[in-house]
DNA sequence: TATTGTTATACTCTATAACTATA
DNA sequence: TATAGTTATAGAGTATAACAATA
């Protein structure tokens, strides 16, 4: 970004490693070094990894929320989905999702069509041009997920993956409590 | 988000999972399961507890950039920070970085000075008003981290710490060498 | 010539509230 | 009353380009 050329990694990596932020952050009560550590490093390595993803799927002018609309619809074939679906798993608002998916139906990827049984619902559809975008991408990006996971065994995957799982139920139920005690007061 | 009640965790839950994806995903070469369920995970993840600490910091009228930022000047103390330092180790562009300063100036947290033997360069200095605000919300920030991260042990989270740094630097050199192969074509 | 910071612009994303049409 | 979608708006983040001052 901004054009410079030295990536001043190492200038970040020790910005990041947390040996400065000690004589700080050791006056809290709280302070535990290897969860924050581990914060750390989840933030800066999700950052690094969702730009280099972004910045590929920008060359097909998609955002990666918008890659993400037409992965869920060509996942959901010529039955679509309503709006208010693809929101919920992507985390966007209804009043959100409508703006992304006007973007992508300007543009031919999706398609939106009534749904007969229940008239406030649309659902949206990949189209055919939709289909053949993600065909353009998904060999390379499938390919290039396995390139940058290849410091890891499979094994080191799966335990991976456990725990960051283990970690968002944790954050989602902290999250609906803090949600319920709000609205009780 | 969105003012909805039932958070839809199962079908997020389930959407995430992989199995539903596997249709589509097995025609190409380079899929690997364990990689790609551990990449959504990594990027469900982060949205969660991302979502989560920036709601938090919200109340105090402050983004994750901006609070940031704070971090990085009280780490500096009175030394302060050029803004293009503040911006290479946030990845924020020097562009961009001018607008994060002016806000927080124009709030009085932080205060511009010049530097002296250099007259291009403007320093970032934090105020007694930014300490301040940093100590009203630090004690309960580094709680909350400790508290998500309990449900793994020390020695997971040093594991996972490592394993993160790993992909990170992989990601890192990757992107330094697309950079490279851009400008020689 | 290169660097630092700024201004300007455009697009995306997020968050909220108010509205409509249906159920 | 509740739900699905839309419109409108405001703030934040990101990406570029062009410029002035200084090195």
């Amino acid at each position: 970004m901004s054009g410079s050329r030295g990536w001043e990694t190492d200038k970040r990596a020790s910005f990041y490693s947390l040996d400065r932020w000690l004589r700080h952050a050791r006056r809290y009560r709280g302070f535990h070094e290897p969860s924050v550590e581990l914060h750390l490093n989840l933030i800066y390595t999700y950052g690094v990894v969702a730009s280099h993803f972004a910045r590929r799927l920008s060359a097909k002018r998609l955002s990666l929320s918008a890659g993400n609309v037409l992965m869920i619809l060509r996942e959901s074939e010529n039955k679509g989905r309503p709006l208010h679906e693809i929101g919920e798993l992507l985390l966007v608002s209804r009043a959100n999702i409508t703006a992304l998916v006007d973007s992508l139906e300007r543009r031919g990827l999706l398609e939106r069509v009534g749904q007969e049984g229940d008239r406030r619902v649309r659902i949206a559809r990949i189209t055919k041009a939709g289909e053949a975008l993600l065909e353009s991408i998904l060999p390379g990006h499938y390919a290039e997920i396995r390139r940058i996971y290849t410091v890891m065994s499979s094994k080191e995957k799966i335990l991976l993956s456990r725990l960051l799982t283990k970690l968002r139920n944790n954050v989602q139920r902290s999250i609906e409590s803090d949600r319920e005690r709000g609205e009780n007061t």
